[in-house]
DNA sequence: CGGCAGTTTGACCAACATCAAGTTGGGTGG
DNA sequence: CCACCCAACTTGATGTTGGTCAAACTGCCG
């Protein structure tokens, strides 16, 4: 069973945890806090390409090398599997395979959303897209969802919501600015996010021009 | 084996295959041409997600509706397996499931280099990256690659490229003159590509200083 | 010889980046 | 306990890239 090769490993909120190019012996999941691949350019740019929430699978079975640079966003506790036994295990279990096949899926899904925001939306789309997508996922989790809205801990600063839209900092900060001037968005301090009305958020979005019925 | 169930379709350059949200009950493989996933908004912005070239994959096993608009963006032919003859036989076949999730997990890797091209990279860094991922992918296969350097048939509209990378065609027009101007591309009509230096191309993607010796 | 889709080019403009001060607030050491 | 410090954030002034709008060009097909 996976249950008896498995440990963990914990981060402090801003520590990497693989640079790219390094090799990576483990493949892990998300126990709690967040998780950040990103990639860099020479001169410094640098663009995130996933964001990892608890369940959350990091890892490639069948590859040395990580392609990426992974930091612990927030503080982070990875459950972490030697690659190589598990990789053995998936062999054996075809099942481990396919729920990873699905985990795959739709982490292309999340990244093919993702390029639209990034190739075509504007700078306030963007922000509201963010907090869209993580107001959703903390939903599933622990979030609290009273008829007054929904509330979640931002768990990224600017520079890495910028990192994550293709933006700058002051643009982001602006843009938040902007949200919580129109009432869109309510700030309890810096990082803990009070959405009162989820529709107008979502609106905000640019996907859908009614209140936000579609899938 | 897959070789019983199998049959082929084909599109005229393009074609709609499927819309967004219709129910899609066939998966299917790239024999020739080229097709798009693509993403719309309501207002009419639209970003492609996927460029699908001969041998890449085409829907998603276990789903009954496609997320996304697939059009044939050159002549095509696909080769088809009915969804559901296609998802017993990987049930039985692990081996499928591997290579479906190994294509998967490159396609992973492509769509994140891409999210870097979509957030970070100039207009110009676009054009050049574009050029290069298509004339790397047409090498593996058909490309002719003298010591004058390497030839392809680009396979997109300006339209189409800017789809891709997030901008205007306008601005694609330009970037491809410029480059044109320079001597980086010699365009042999409006659609025959050469590339006397590819190290020269590759410098202007702006993925690394140097002229191209890393991964 | 049109006609039309695809493309090029130009003039102008807006969104976002850049550069530069400030501000806030939580943590630390005196 | 308070003063300071520093990272994170905000805000402002200005600059640049790429978008928008408009017009003309190319080449293929009927």
């Amino acid at each position: 069973m996976l249950d008896d090769i498995k440990y963990y490993r914990s981060y402090e909120a801003g520590q990497p945890i693989v640079w790219s190019g390094d090799r990576m012996d483990f493949v892990a999941s998300v126990v709690t806090g967040v998780a950040s691949l990103s990639q860099a350019m020479e001169d410094g740019r640098t663009q995130m390409v996933g964001l990892l929430l608890p369940s959350d699978f990091l890892g490639r079975p069948g590859r040395d090398a990580a392609p990426y640079d992974v930091v612990a966003v927030s503080n982070l506790t990875l459950c972490c599997f030697r690659r190589k036994p598990f990789e053995k295990m998936m062999m054996g279990t075809p099942h481990i395979g396919q729920r990873l096949l699905e985990m795959t899926l739709d982490e292309l899904d999340a990244a093919r959303e993702w390029m639209l925001i990034l190739g075509r939306k504007t700078a306030r789309e963007k922000i509201a897209s963010l907090l869209a997508i993580l107001a959703r996922r903390e939903t599933s989790l622990a979030l609290k969802k009273t008829e007054d809205g929904m509330v979640f801990e931002l768990p990224l600063t600017r520079e890495a919501m910028a990192d994550y839209l293709g933006l700058t900092l002051e643009t982001v900060s602006r843009q938040v600015s902007a949200l919580k001037r129109e009432g869109i968005i309510i700030l309890e301090g810096k990082r803990r996010v009070l959405i009162p009305d989820f529709d107008r958020l979502q609106m905000e979005t640019g996907d859908d021009a009614d209140g936000g019925m579609m899938a």
